[in-house]
DNA sequence: TTCTTTTTCTTGAATTATTCCATTGTGGTG
DNA sequence: CACCACAATGGAATAATTCAAGAAAAAGAA
């Protein structure tokens, strides 16, 4: 067994999780995936490994370790919920309009949580969420190339 | 005819779009909402005006309005989208975990587009969208009396 | 005004992402 | 190695939104 699914059945034991072969795969699918997949391309990815895995366990998989702190979710505007293992720090997301990938990025303004504004209006606040929006490369290339094209 | 009605008559006209009695009623309703309504609640709040309107005809609407510039769409995790007119600025939103309650808030660091980092990793970035979560003063109430109740 | 064209609204079905529920299966403990 | 709480499976349900085709209405012309 690879030293990184030892790590992985660690970080399941750590929080009190029972350690099963569909969340081991999910976690260290999502170690090895940098491009913030969403459930579906999770199960897919999972379902190559096992050879298959029901939906709902997928889904299932993704809130238990969401909860247990191992997963971050993300939800970008237009687009299924997606997950990453980079939980450590707050750092913020970059998305294109156009095919969707999605880059994380060096929280804004030095330290997480980013823009630590504890209170305003009352409310309690424990998270600042940033998404910055634009084309990527690749799509500003094509995007070019077609307005160019009549 | 009520002045606030010329006015969003008039705002739709500039726009080149045509003047038709359920996108007068969207208009006013959402300036006169304060809470950052979702599809379902406009629809509730024109019909009740109209007499009826169809699911369909407000998420027309609401599309065609956004795309026109006139509404300003948020679509926060774990909730349906939700439209507001304050457009003319890029302002953001706190928004309690608890139960869905939306605030406007000021740009957090000075003037609009707020956060302004033109290009990163090869992006070119148009929108640096904030998202503070928290508890507001009403549901910190309330969790506090459940919590010594026992 | 009335006619015509184009756009919008209506109705009903389809899709997508996700959740619920009941049953079967399995990891961890004694 | 047997038990039992927890996890996975399969199938149906739900919520939000979109698609598609025909009926109605707005804007401009006659």
């Amino acid at each position: 067994m690879p030293d990184r699914l030892h790590d992985v059945t660690e970080r399941l034991r750590t929080q009190g999780l029972r350690v099963t072969a569909p969340r081991v795969a999910v976690l260290d699918i999502l170690d090895r995936m940098p491009d913030h997949p969403d459930a579906d391309a999770i199960r897919a990815a999972v379902s190559r490994r096992l050879g298959s895995v029901s939906t709902q366990a997928v889904y299932n998989i993704l809130h238990t370790l969401t909860d247990a702190g191992l997963l971050r979710r993300i939800e970008p505007a237009g687009h299924p919920a997606r997950y990453e293992t980079r939980v450590a720090d707050n750092h913020h997301h970059l998305i294109c309009r156009a095919c969707g990938e999605t880059r994380d990025v060096d929280c804004a303004i030095g330290h997480a949580p980013c823009l630590d504004p504890s209170e305003s209006a009352g409310f309690v606040i424990d998270e600042a969420e940033v998404t910055f929006w634009g084309i990527c490369p690749a799509c500003r290339t094509t995007e070019s190339l077609t307005k160019e094209m009549p």
